[in-house]
DNA sequence: ATCTCAATGAGGCTAATGCAACAAAATATT
DNA sequence: AATATTTTGTTGCATTAGCCTCATTGAGAT
C-alpha cells in the first residue's frame, strides 16, 4: 500500500518531527559542499538556536555522521577511518609508521597502483610528505586527493561510487585495471591469514584481485590487529604477495605461512617518541 | 601606521625558517587526512604555543590554503570554490538558486552527466536533497561525494587527476564519456557570449566538449556574472545548447543571439527571503 | 662576540562556545 | 478540547579560543 499521507502521521514511536529530520538532512548536506559548518552560522541559517544546532550536532554525532569541533562540525571522516575514539586514534599511529615504510618501497618514477582504504591513504600522505614522484593509479578518492598533482601524476579509476570507501568500484573499475602494468601494487586487507588475505566487501575484494594481477611487485599493507583475522572474501593467497609490511612481525603458524611463501616481512620502524 | 612590509621573507636564501615552512606543511598534510584540525591538537603535536599555530594559520588563510575556523582549520574547500571573501560568499546564494532550477529538470530515472564546477556542485546538492532518483555520470569528485550512492547511482569517469578542480580529466576521461547516451547533461561554463560557453581550462573544455556530444538535452548552468565573459576555450555555439539555467536574464546581443539559436532560458526564483 | 630581526612564547583581557537546568512552545495523543 | 510528550529557547556559569602587547629566544650578518 502506498503511503497515502506522506509524512504527517506515519508510525507510532518514530516520532520524526519534520523540523528536526529536515535540519540534520541539510547539516549533512552543508558538509557534503564544505568539509566545516559553524554552529553560529547554521542557527543563524535555520533560525533556531545555537543551542539547537549543538543538539543536532550530538545526535548526528552520534550515528557517527559529523565529526564535533569546537564551534562547529566537520564531515566524519574524508571516509576514511573514524578518529572518534581513542581506539581507533591509536591505530592511526601504527597505520602512519606502516605507510611510511610502504612509502619507503616505492621508487622515483614507479608506476604504483594504490588500493583504497585507511592504510593505504596514510601511505599516500607519506608519499606526498616525502615527495617521491610517481605515476599512482588508484580507485580510492582519499588517496587521489591526498596526493593531489604536484608531486605525482595520479589516474583515478572509473567506476560506480561507493560512499562508504570513498571508492570507485565495479566492471568499469576492473577493466579499467586491467590495461596497465605497474611496477607494485600497495594494497590493503580486512584480514590476514595462512590461507591468505581476505575482505569484507565483495567490491572491493575484486579490485584488490586486479591490482595484484597487474603488478610485478605486489605488497600487503596492514596492521597486527588484522593477523588471523578472516574475512568473506579472499583476494589471494600468500604466494600472491611479494611483501607485507606491518607494525609487528605474526607469530606462530601465520609466520610459518608466510616464511613458506617467501614473503618478505617488513616491519615499520616503532614510534620515535 | 600601515606596517610598510608585512611578511615579506622572500629572501633568496631558502634556507629561511625550515621550522615554519615544515609546520605549515604538515598543517596541510593533516588537512588531507582529517577535514579539520584543532589548533590545540597541533599546538600539543608541535610542542609549540598555540599563538603559533594561530600565526601558521593566518598565513596559510592568506594564502586560500586552509579555511579559518572558531578553534581549528579546515581544508579551503574541498576544490570547490574558495568561500573565504564575501564577494564569494553572495555568489553562492546565486549558485544555489540556480542548482536548484537545474535540479528541476533532472526526472526520476533519468540518465544525467553532471561536469566541474562550482555551480554544477551546488546541482548536486539540490538533486540530493531533492532526492530524485537518477544515474549519475560525472568527472568532478566533490559531485559524486556531495550525491553519495544512496539516492542516485554514480559513476565517477576515469582520468588524470587535477587538483585544482577536484576532478579527473584528459583521454582516459573522453573516451570512457564517449561510451555512454545520456538523457541530458548539466555543464557550467566561465563564460557565455553570442558566439557560445566557454572555458578556461583546454581539459576541462575537453570533457564539456563530449558530454555535450554524448546528451539529447543540453543544460548550461552560469550566473549572470559570466554573461559577455570569454575565455579562451569555447566549447561549443549557442545552438549546441538546449537550455541555459541562470540567475537573470541577459540583455542586448547576448539575448538576441539566444533567443535566434532557439535556446531556452531558465530563470532561477529569485531569493525568497 | 655583538647586533638585528624574525619567530616564538607568556600574560591578560575579551569574545565565543559548551553545558546544564529549567521554562516556553509546538505537536501528538486521547 | 485537554493533556502528554517532544522540541526548542533562555538563562547563568564554566571553559575555551581569539587577540593584543611585550619579553625572550634563536639564527644569520657584520
Amino acid at each position: 500500500m502506498a503511503k497515502a499521507k506522506t509524512r504527517s502521521k506515519n508510525v507510532k514511536k518514530d516520532r520524526d518531527r519534520l523540523r528536526k529530520s529536515d535540519r540534520r538532512q541539510r547539516i549533512l548536506l552543508e558538509l557534503k559542499l564544505r568539509p566545516h559548518v559553524r554552529i553560529s552560522d547554521l542557527a543563524r541559517s535555520f533560525d533556531v538556536s545555537t543551542e539547537t544546532v549543538r543538539r543536532d550536532f550530538d545526535a548526528l554525532a552520534e550515528d557517527g555522521l559529523i565529526a564535533r569541533a569546537h564551534g562547529g562540525a566537520s564531515v566524519p571522516v574524508q571516509g576514511q577511518y573514524s578518529s572518534l575514539d581513542e581506539r581507533n586514534a591509536a591505530r592511526i599511529a601504527e597505520r602512519e609508521r606502516i605507510g611510511s615504510a610502504a612509502a619507503n618501497l616505492v621508487c622515483e618514477g614507479d608506476t604504483v597502483m594504490i588500493d583504497s582504504g585507511s592504510t593505504t591513504t596514510q601511505l599516500a600522505r607519506s608519499l606526498a610528505i616525502h615527495g617521491t614522484r610517481c605515476t599512482v593509479i588508484t580507485n580510492s578518492i582519499p588517496v587521489a586527493m591526498t596526493l593531489g598533482d604536484v608531486v605525482s601524476d595520479v589516474i583515478l579509476c572509473p567506476g560506480a561510487y561507493l560512499a562508504a570507501e570513498s571508492a570507485v568500484v565495479g566492471n568499469e573499475t576492473l577493466e579499467f585495471l586491467e590495461r596497465f602494468n605497474v611496477d607494485r601494487c600497495m594494497i590493503g586487507a580486512s584480514g590476514l591469514t595462512s590461507e591468505g588475505p581476505s575482505e569484507a566487501i565483495r567490491d572491493i575484494a575484486a579490485v584488490k584481485r586486479v591490482m595484484l594481477r597487474r603488478s610485478v611487485k605486489r605488497h600487503l599493507l596492514l596492521d597486527a590487529q588484522k593477523f588471523n583475522q578472516k574475512r568473506l572474501f579472499r583476494f589471494g593467497e600468500l604466494s600472491d604477495i611479494d611483501s607485507v609490511i606491518l607494525d609487528a612481525a605474526p607469530v606462530g603458524e601465520l609466520y610459518s605461512a608466510l616464511k613458506t611463501a617467501e614473503v618478505d616481512l617488513v616491519i615499520a620502524d616503532p614510534p620515535e617518541d
